[in-house]
DNA sequence: TACTCTTTTTAGACGATGTCCAAAAAAACA
DNA sequence: TGTTTTTTTGGACATCGTCTAAAAAGAGTA
């Protein structure tokens, strides 16, 4: 376990990622303010690494960066069409109900709805 | 409508695009061999345009890439973890289910499944 | 058609995001 | 400790898509 990995882990699971959704470079940024030198490369490699051993996932973002998120239940994401704002949304029983609908061992799901959010609502008038 | 656009339509209306998933660049190569100067820029542009008109859906892309398809219906797709090849899954009662869950008058959603498939279940042994 | 106004196209520069590389450093192992 | 393996680093590079300003094409009107 190296410093960087360390303090990554120690981002995901600090109050700047809970419940939050965070870019590759958002993560950088607050790897940098601690440990400075922190490279690029690095960052990126740890991000696909811990995705891949399922410590965190990864949402392949709307118009531009994926982003992150260090939730362990596999949930839905409410994405706002006019300010790209995201929301979880919990469906408990979605893989359970895709693995039978779709008659194959469904390992996770990746779920985008659009919608248009409560605050971009009103002033839609 | 100019010529570029009734090209990009009569591509996606045409074998080439029937039942499949095309990237950006996979239209520009089309457009190209009917119209060989048309602009990058033009078919981008063409696309966001068309997509926003709800004549092609986008998928964000695994890996790279996003691409289109021509597919009114809103459906799923089965990735597959080990060749990224793309399946489409129909599941009708999606968005009315999706409702009801969110609470939220959900326009879209996209839907990404992540799976083994069977070409590859075989190579694992 | 001729004139005007608006929209679209074009080429290429640009920007954002992410990957690759080979050398150096750190960690793991014995 | 010495050796081997893994990780980090910085910077070049690749990909995908957007932006821009000028030119062309389309649409509207008479």
């Amino acid at each position: 376990m190296t410093k960087q990995r360390a303090l990554l882990l120690s981002i995901f699971r600090s109050e700047l990622c809970r419940g939050k959704h965070r870019t590759a470079d958002e993560i950088l940024e607050f790897a940098r303010e601690k440990m400075p030198g922190i490279s690029r490369a690095t960052v990126y490699n740890n991000l696909r690494d811990m995705e891949r051993e399922g410590l965190i996932r990864k949402i392949t973002g709307e118009g531009g960066a994926d982003f992150y998120d260090a939730s362990f239940e596999l949930h839905g994401h409410l994405i706002c069409t006019v300010c790209n704002s995201v929301k979880d949304v919990s469906v408990p029983t979605m893989l359970e109900d895709l693995r039978k609908i779709s008659g194959v061992d469904v390992e996770s799901y990746e779920l985008k709805l659009r919608y248009v959010c409560e605050a971009c609502g009103k002033h839609l008038s």
